[in-house]
DNA sequence: GCAGCTTTGTTCATTTTTTGAACTTATCTG
DNA sequence: CAGATAAGTTCAAAAAATGAACAAAGCTGC
């Protein structure tokens, strides 16, 4: 077990990206003397790890870091079926890969991943060790101790105890989360994100979600609902939502949506690259399908933009490029919608993802958990 | 000076309300036997009392609070002419008043304050001795540190380092804040958000403003931004705005914009009061304005609930009253406009506030820093 | 190429803080 | 009124942090 000290160095560097003794000392609020020790026990532990040498004037310091393969951590997506399990180290590296089917029963899951787990850890010899939580990503609301699910309409679900049932079968720590969440927990952990203390992750899919980071840990809001962009009303009075609203941003801007519309006008696009094409040469019906998705989405970035001030947009996606008249359009409404002043100074990057963002986003919340977990005061 | 421990705990309680010893030491990871001299040390420097005894099981629970004049902050609203400074303890009750000509100049600014604080600290005997901060509120944009105005449309300022000139010519750490932002700080120092740790306050009054707090703190955003829904577009392709934009909240539902309109349909009305008596007794236009503000209003707040999934809203207004068409409007177009699985999830409040609200909230600012200051780690 | 400067990081005796375990205090329960 | 229960205290022992002196490693300017 590692001292509180050791934990608050986890902490920052977890936070903040690496950084030097003397600047953790500062901003740990202890002696360099201190320091020196802390650090010196966590690299022959193996947890952290000396990088880059910064050269500048007098002794050049050395950026500490977590060391990659100082813990390791499993995720587990419940997006897809068969549903994937990856091991994964402290960069996000997956180290490997295995299937399980998927299932409605929390007991039933357990039960299966337990019983995949030892042949995801026979492929790294010290993983069983250090191997310091697992995490599951699903569609639904978690609760604040991210161990129960209150709600899942996917799986069926209402509150069900899933980390519980998983710790108890497995033994090892375990947290649950929004898909969406993950993903911006991965951003922030593996990603792009890495350094930056406030922010929003719009991940753009067949549905939209959205999170937020706030001094560099994730913030859930109080039922676990920051971030459901995907149900604002964006079209007054717009088209019926499955959620029993009208024209949330998911009636219009989602891929599904744009799929949707694309079929009601008969346009024969089976994904969002074809329907760019079919902007690109002229085609009236695709130009309207995009225009009215990216003024939607961009509306709601800028009231994302106006509402808290995020230091970063960072829009993920799996399928389909953002660099056409979606994004375009979208950066413009975007831009529009917020105060003048404000203008420009919101960076809104797009990152497309791999096939395995979700199981990837379920390991970084356990590798959050154990690295920022929650934060004492 | 305090120890870490000592500064944790105050924080501690700022950020959850009066707690036991046990309790504490619990949440600050220490042990009983730790807690108890921390605390008797707190409680011999009149930093902290005992009050309430909860009985249960066992020996009883004594909670520790702060001790109301165990610090004590000089506020000062930049908002009216005359600038009104209040001194404030550590409750939020107002033991001084003084009033000073309102200056554009920074260094009078500065000057003015160091002539009228012995005026002031005179009132209490021991104020100056246990005098711990300073606080300024005004309207505009102030940055990370809270030491410099960026922006004041209403000062005529830009890049004014405030709080330093103040803090040279008084020798008080001071803190200047945005008006909303204080006001909100207030509110969870002072008022009625004191337990809760995920909160936005809606100011209402010739604008509107909102601050937001996340984990028991203010979250101010990456340029200070955060909480301007007043230019979120709310009516896209409505009536322009001052910024720049068009269909603004700040264009339909602040009390100005309230107030013109009803001027501009012929009504006779000088106060929000005077325009719901005109609609109860069923004048159109009265009603007409009253929807249209309510439904914005109550579509913003629904969109801050999505968003950020706060755990209150509170809307605080000096004028006028929340209980007839306006506000009546207002909840029905938030509920509408929120997931229906929250619906009614959120409680949305309203809390008239005095004419000391701003110089209380810069006091407040003053406080939050003392106790809650730069999180450390 | 070398003396001096600057800043990082280390060492270690001393001081400060925290702990564990036993104990006292205060109330509730039956 | 005797037990049960939980809060808070005490104090010697252990752990953690500090301060000051120092070693290390590279720049700077002659």
């Amino acid at each position: 077990m590692l001292t509180s000290s050791q934990q608050q160095l986890l902490r920052v560097i977890g936070q903040s990206g690496p950084l030097s003794r003397t600047v953790l000392a500062a901003s740990m609020g202890l002696s360099k003397a201190a320091m020196s020790g802390i650090a010196r026990d966590l690299i022959s532990l193996g947890v952290l790890r000396e990088t880059e040498t910064i050269y500048g004037q007098g002794r050049p310091s050395i950026l500490l870091d977590l060391h990659p393969e100082g813990a390791f951590f499993v995720g587990i997506s419940l997006l897809e079926d068969p549903a994937p399990l990856v091991l994964s180290d402290f960069n996000g590296n997956i180290i490997a890969r295995q299937t399980m089917p998927l299932s409605r029963d929390p007991d039933a899951i357990a039960e299966m991943i337990a019983d995949t787990l030892p042949k995801l850890l026979a492929e790294r010899e010290d993983a069983d060790r250090k191997l310091s939580g697992l995490g599951v990503a699903l569609s639904g609301f978690v609760d604040e101790k991210q161990a129960n699910c209150v709600k899942s309409t996917l799986l069926g679900w209402q509150d069900v105890p899933l980390a519980g049932i998983i710790r108890q079968k497995t033994g090892i720590d375990t947290f649950i989360e929004n898909d969406a969440k993950a993903v911006a927990v991965s951003e922030k952990l593996f990603g792009s994100a890495r350094d930056v203390q406030n922010f929003s992750v719009v991940s753009f899919d067949d549905g939209i979600g959205c999170a937020h980071f706030v001094g560099g840990k994730l913030y859930r809001g109080n039922h676990g609902g920051a971030g459901e962009i995907a149900h604002c009303t964006i079209e007054p009075n717009g088209s019926p939502c499955r959620c029993g609203k009208r024209g949330c941003l998911d009636t219009v801007a989602s891929l599904k949506a744009i799929k949707e519309m694309a079929k009601a006008e008969g346009l024969a696009c089976h994904s969002l690259n074809d329907l760019e094409t079919e902007a690109s040469i002229g085609n009236a019906a695709a130009i309207r399908i995009l225009h009215r998705a990216g003024s939607a989405l961009g509306l709601a970035i800028a009231h994302l933009i106006q509402f808290n001030d995020p230091g970063l947009i960072l829009i993920t996606h799996v399928e389909g490029r953002f660099d056409g008249l979606l994004g375009t359009v979208m950066r413009q409404a975007a831009e529009a919608n917020v105060l003048p002043r404000y203008a420009g100074q919101t960076p809104i990057r797009t990152h497309r993802v791999d096939g395995d963002v979700w199981a990837r986003g379920a390991a970084s919340i356990a590798a959050h958990n154990f690295l920022i977990g929650p934060t004492p005061y």
